[in-house]
DNA sequence: ACGACACGTATGTCATGTCATCTGTTGGTC
DNA sequence: GACCAACAGATGACATGACATACGTGTCGT
């Protein structure tokens, strides 16, 4: 089967890992999205929540910093909806101007506690489909891939916050 | 830690499973947009002119039931832009005229042998980063997770009628 | 003080994705 | 043959994502 090259199947495998996680990626947002749809927010605005509620009040780009749904350009555009829908509060940093300072409101904080049920509803649902499967393995395997990137770097830093960034 | 429910470990170990899913879909379409941008194309139309090539003449409803990145909804506008580009035919079944014939064209053919090569530069990234890690349980898991989905259901189609796609 | 530069944020643009709804075509029923 | 339900595809609307660029603000060198 592999005239081609030795490592021919090798990159069959890697290129199945890579639909298989475009495959769940997919599925999962589309089940979160349905369960957060009654609480009037989509699963990046549940993630920035989540991460300003664990976060103390970030700039912009320290926000961009710890989001995975976003690569840290700058999302602007997803906070303002939750700005308009009252879930955040945009502060500017009264001596640096160019800062800005996202907490949550009061209603974002109580939202939260209604994403963390809708979330772990999803969570049961994953639970189930993997019938008790052991993921050590998986999930060492992911973080190898996801680590030496961006994205996977953030979630290291949301995983340590110990590691580096308390003063936000 | 667990003092609110027994399966909480549970659940985060799920949860960081989602980010972790999240993070590598992101990223890795990220690189795989790069490889193909001096292509002109994005990695949708790119797994169209894949699906096609491997499976021949499609009707809309067909190929996005074969689709990871489209959950079947309809793909016309995906489609739209590679007949644009002159690289898909759209053929209009002359028995059944609601039906389309979607098709390579030879210009979609050779782009296609193109599109090979940049995936398989992302997937010689992905195969450093894993660093020769077996991935026989991480695949067997993430499938399980997969196969009960719509999308996954797509894949699994697409590894089962034809398991003689070897030619690439 | 002034001007170039760096930096944080905002915005324009394009291509997805997803859902809802609309249009055109066919087949079945009367 | 006319009506109508079912189906394939197209389109409208909205929120992402990603990239490039514009704008406002502070910093630093002179």
């Amino acid at each position: 089967m592999t005239y081609v090259s030795c490592n021919m199947s090798v990159m069959k495998v890697v290129e199945e890992l890579r639909y298989l996680v475009l495959a769940i990626q997919r599925e999962g947002n589309r089940l979160l999205a349905a369960e957060l749809r009654p609480l009037g927010i989509t699963p990046s605005q549940a993630e920035v929540l989540r991460v300003l509620r664990d976060h103390g009040p970030l700039t912009l780009n320290a926000l961009g910093g710890l989001l995975v749904c976003e690569t840290g350009n700058s999302p602007s555009r997803l906070v303002d909806r939750l700005v308009a829908q009252g879930l955040v509060k945009r502060g500017i940093d009264t001596i640096d101007r160019r800062y800005l300072a996202l907490s949550l409101t009061p209603q974002g904080r109580a939202l939260h506690r209604r994403i963390i049920t809708a979330e772990n509803r999803l969570h049961r649902t994953m639970d189930d489909r993997l019938a008790g499967q052991a993921l050590d393995e998986t999930i060492s395997t992911l973080r190898s891939l996801a680590d030496a990137f961006p994205t996977g770097a953030a979630l290291a830093r949301r995983r340590g916050p110990a590691l580096a960034h308390q003063e936000n």
